[in-house]
RNA sequence: CGGGGUGUGGCGCAGUUGGUAGCGCGCAGCGUUCGGGACGCUGAGGCCGGAGGUUCGAGUCCUCUCACCCCGACCA
């Protein structure tokens, strides 16, 4: 976002709320980029929008050059498509949020969306022709979870890409499956967690053997995991037996335990959804069959949340370039009219050349407002002062480096390209 | 859902054997500062989570209740 900070909204606080105690979301409010309305319910405000935005723009991106096409489904969802699965008992779903239209009809709300779509393509799929194909979405999934905990990383409403892929034959399922499996490498390393992110075999429910989490090693994290680090694979300590590490081709001595935490999963559904829910198509045997499916998800703020996680330090968050809330981090340093004026100046030609500037154009000390610069956590920090401008220089330094250096106005745009 | 803990200005905290709420940060005004969370002065801001009870009197004691955090269970 480019923003002057005198204008916006939040502000930096030097001490966390005392009720939280996960690194993320000490941060992440204390740094003004969410704000916390009661347990596991967390507002994205203007900065951590931002970041919550760059992330989804980067999945969408993978997701669209899968082909697969974006829609938006609804939060409210009815009672008789769930029983059809026999999910909407309590009993086997336990995180429902529950409630009645004026009429006494009862509704969910939203914890998953696959009964759902599986149920709105039968209006679309008829014919083998119609198939493979696939859609996505990012939307609010609210569940009645027994206990939020971790700060954003697990929450009762939460922003979830789902994608659902529909195919004719479990060999065309496959073949979608890797290709997604191959995306959600891609993201996760655009996302800056790809060195710690490993593919993992974990319990594939009723309807597969495995299915694959994506874990990120994290000593926030709440699964624990055993990772192979030269076939980049783990497994998921919930099926961790020597039958799986022979699947899987492992041993048990090349074998690390980490905790860690879950970014994304993808499932096979086989044919358990279309089958009770009857979304069928006539192949080109004239015969009618159920549609091979697939569910895969990846919780963007949960991400943001291990991103935190990863790579703050003691000075505050420290965000990866690609999902940074801004690209420059510009300090003011006094008022000085020469030094408003080129601070001015750098704002605009920065933001001409393309850059995102957090313009810290405040009133502030010298030492808040470094401080704030840190807390905020902007890849590089560009300072403009009196002392600076006697050498018609900025001052250039990275949030991920000690030092600091001094570089010509003139040279600023062409280095940060 | 079991176990443990915490609720006092926006945030962080103190508050003694019960006696009528205070500190720091932040905020407003003025002035001095200005390369690492500056300083002085002045000022605003609180039915002490809620309800009931004991007492002449409750932030403080008792009962109930709500919320939040941590550990565990759960997480299709």
């Amino acid at each position: 976002m480019n923003i002057r900070l005198s204008k916006l909204v939040t502000k930096t606080k030097k001490d966390a709320p005392r009720d939280e105690a996960a690194k993320n979301a000490q941060l992440l409010i204390r740094a003004g980029f969410i704000h916390k309305d009661s347990a596991g319910v967390y507002a994205m405000l203007p900065l951590g929008l931002a970041v919550l935005n760059k992330i989804i723009a980067i999945i969408r991106d993978e997701m669209d050059q899968l082909g697969s096409q974006e829609l938006l489904m609804t939060s409210l969802q009815r009672r008789e498509l769930w029983e059809k699965t026999d999910r909407w008992s309590d009993e086997q779903v336990d995180v429902w949020f529950k409630s009645k239209l004026k009429n006494d009809t009862e509704v969910g709300l939203a914890w998953s969306h696959e009964e759902q779509m599986t149920e709105m393509m039968r209006n679309f799929v008829s014919s083998y022709r119609d198939l493979p194909c696939s859609i996505y979405q990012f939307q609010n999934k609210l569940r009645n979870e027994t206990r939020a905990k971790s700060g954003i990383m697990r929450t009762r409403e939460f922003i979830m890409k789902d994608l659902y892929s529909f195919a004719r034959s479990d060999a065309e399922h496959d073949v979608f499956y890797k290709d997604m499996s191959d995306a959600y490498v891609r993201i996760f390393d655009r996302l800056g967690i790809g060195e710690w992110t490993y593919m993992t075999w974990a319990s594939g429910g009723a309807f597969a053997e495995f299915s694959h989490e994506f874990q990120t090693i994290t000593d926030a994290g709440e699964d624990i995991i055993y990772i192979h680090k030269g076939k980049k694979i783990a497994i998921n300590e919930e099926v961790m037996t020597d039958e799986v590490m022979a699947t899987v081709g492992v041993k048990r001595e090349e074998l690390e335990q980490v905790k860690a935490a879950e970014v994304g999963n993808i499932f096979n559904l086989g044919t358990t959804k279309s089958v009770p829910l009857e979304l069928n198509f006539t192949d080109e045997d004239g015969k009618v069959k159920p549609v091979v499916m697939g569910s895969y998800g990846i919780g963007p703020a949960r991400v943001m949340g291990v991103i935190v996680e990863r790579y703050a330090d003691e000075k505050g968050l420290v965000w990866p370039a690609n999902i940074a809330p801004a690209d420059v981090h510009l300090v003011r340093l006094g008022d000085d009219p020469a030094v408003v004026k080129a601070a001015d100046k750098l704002f605009e030609d920065l933001k001409s050349a393309g850059k995102d500037v957090l313009y810290d154009d405040r009133d502030e000390s010298v030492g808040r407002k470094f401080a704030d610069a840190d807390l905020i956590g902007v890849p590089v920090r560009l300072t403009v002062s009196k002392r600076t401008l006697e050498q018609e220089s900025v001052e250039l330094k990275h949030r991920n480096q000690a030092d600091e250096k001094m570089m010509k106005i003139s040279d600023v745009i062409t280095v940060l390209k």
